[in-house]
RNA sequence: GGGCAGUUUCCAGAGCGGCCAAAUGGGGCGGACUGUAAAUCCGCUGUCUUUCGACUUCGGUGGUUCGAAUCCACCACUGCCCA
């Protein structure tokens, strides 16, 4: 049995872990879950890594569980947050958990065949036949309100401004119960997750613990939350948040977010989110070191990562893309082909009517209109602070009416928006 | 139930009754430099508007005033302390 500790460990991916975990995984199959929260419909990219853990714990020969929280979505979890949060309607929750299942579904092997084939479940399904009263006499009653207070993620909001209802202060008892019904049910011995779910995975073992004596062996550990080198949000760019839906966020934008990965980001991130072995990790280090501004980490990070979510035929269309709209930037815009343009996969692609452009429009109007900027006012400003190119030619006068000497192959224009943001206006 | 403090633009946090669309910091966006990095520097950051300007904001509702984020009343919410 491969030790799965050791496996994640020098890739950076274990925080906190409770004493005899490693022992047990390498003493026999053991059964793991984590808990995914039906916050949205899809998951992005902070959910990859609780993916990632899961599979890196099925590779090593152990049975992984993937919970959708049905339950614990409809009570909201205080962890990390410092205001009593909104309560998603149970319409939105469903759906929620139908497309957080389905994603699962992608990534997790659950080949009825394997003995340690993934499973899927939801909380709701053993949290709808107990009444309030069964849980607070057969739960509640073996856990202290001193034990949930001295738990960080209660602390703070107590010590905060905010407060916190009775309906959040209970999630950790909610998601403790959790682990105690897989754990009698399912024979589930492990519990992981990111570092913020530590006091509420320790609630668990501890409820395991008081409700079936000392000699039950509940384990856990978890991993360090995702942070950019600069202290910043990790998987969020002015667009809002990376998905793992192509329908929300193309595999071309995708690609991008880890292409413009910091270095030292890039360094860290490469570990957790791709599967190479630490050799060879260690040697792209080694080029990236030699020559850091032909990116190695960043592009074999963004090709890995790419092609873990979206596949093959995506990342090869992203990459494509990519190089037609960066390999050489100073080379103009005339030079790309009809079909070169039509080809871009993943950029925004606007259609704007003849007749009007015709009409001899400018600048500001035609770019407010296109839906490349909201409203003329931030088209003008952004135009007077040097962001925006057509045909990879730099505006300066917003005034500047358009003609058909722009177009490009008669049709086509190239608009940048800042120096990253591509649109292809097509005139027809 | 009683006492005290508070509620400001994305966040934190200043705001004399007119000079407040509201200091400062952070964040975000854009520019320069680079490697589609990092660090640094510069610009923008309520909405609409070419300029002038117009409009909507400072928990809610009313009021005082020529004029209110700034004063008053009531309401709501939050925190702290006492019972």
């Amino acid at each position: 049995m491969k030790n799965l500790i050791q496996e994640l460990s020098w890739r950076g991916m274990v925080q906190d872990i409770m004493p005899g975990t490693e022992d047990q995984l390498m003493k026999e199959m053991t059964t793991a879950y984590i808990g995914f929260d039906p916050t949205s419909d899809s998951l992005h990219i902070g959910s990859l890594v609780p993916i990632l853990l899961l599979l890196h714990l099925q590779k090593c020969g152990h049975k992984p569980i993937a919970l959708v929280g049905g339950a614990t979505g409809m009570v909201g979890d205080p962890s990390g947050k410092s205001e009593e949060r909104n309560l998603l309607s149970e319409e939105i929750l469903q759906q929620n958990v139908a497309g957080v299942k389905a994603q699962l579904e992608k990534f997790l092997d659950f080949n009825p065949a394997l003995p340690n084939a993934a499973e899927l479940v939801n909380n709701y399904d053993w949290f709808k036949r107990i009444s309030f009263l069964d849980f607070i006499r057969d739960t509640g009653k073996h856990i202290t309100v001193n034990y949930m207070m001295a738990k960080d993620s209660v602390k703070k909001r107590l010590e905060g401004e905010n407060g916190m209802s009775f309906t959040e202060f209970t999630y950790q008892l909610v998601q403790g119960y959790d682990y105690y019904w897989l754990y009698q049910h399912r024979n589930c011995k492990l519990q992981m997750g990111g570092s913020d779910q530590w006091g509420n995975i320790v609630t668990g073992t501890e409820l395991i613990r008081r409700k079936l004596g000392s000699e039950a062996s509940a384990f856990a550990f978890t991993c360090p939350l995702i942070k950019k080198a600069d202290g910043g949000k990790f998987g969020k760019t002015e667009k809002g948040n990376i998905w793992l839906d192509a329908e929300k966020t193309t595999p071309y934008q995708f690609y991008q977010f880890w292409l413009n990965a910091s270095d030292s980001d890039a360094a860290n991130w490469i570990k957790i989110f791709t599967f190479l072995t630490q050799e060879e990790v260690a040697a792209i280090m080694d080029e990236q070191a030699k020559d850091p501004g032909a990116r190695p980490l960043q592009k074999r990070l963004a090709q890995e990562v790419t092609l873990f979510v979206h596949g093959k035929e995506e990342l090869d269309k992203a990459i494509e893309t990519t190089q037609k709209l960066f390999a050489n930037q100073h080379a103009p815009a005339e030079a790309m082909s009809e079909a070169d343009l039509e080809a871009i996969e993943g950029v925004v692609k606007i259609d704007f009517p003849l007749q009007l452009f015709n009409e001899g429009i400018d600048m500001v109007n035609f770019l407010s209109g296109t839906a490349v900027f909201p409203s003329k006012g931030e088209a003008r400003k952004m135009i007077q602070g040097g962001g925006v190119s057509i045909n990879r030619n730099k505006i300066n006068d917003p005034q500047l009416k358009l003609d058909n000497s722009m177009l490009l192959h008669n049709k086509y224009l190239l608009i940048q928006k800042g120096k990253k943001n591509y649109y292809l206006v097509k005139v027809c």
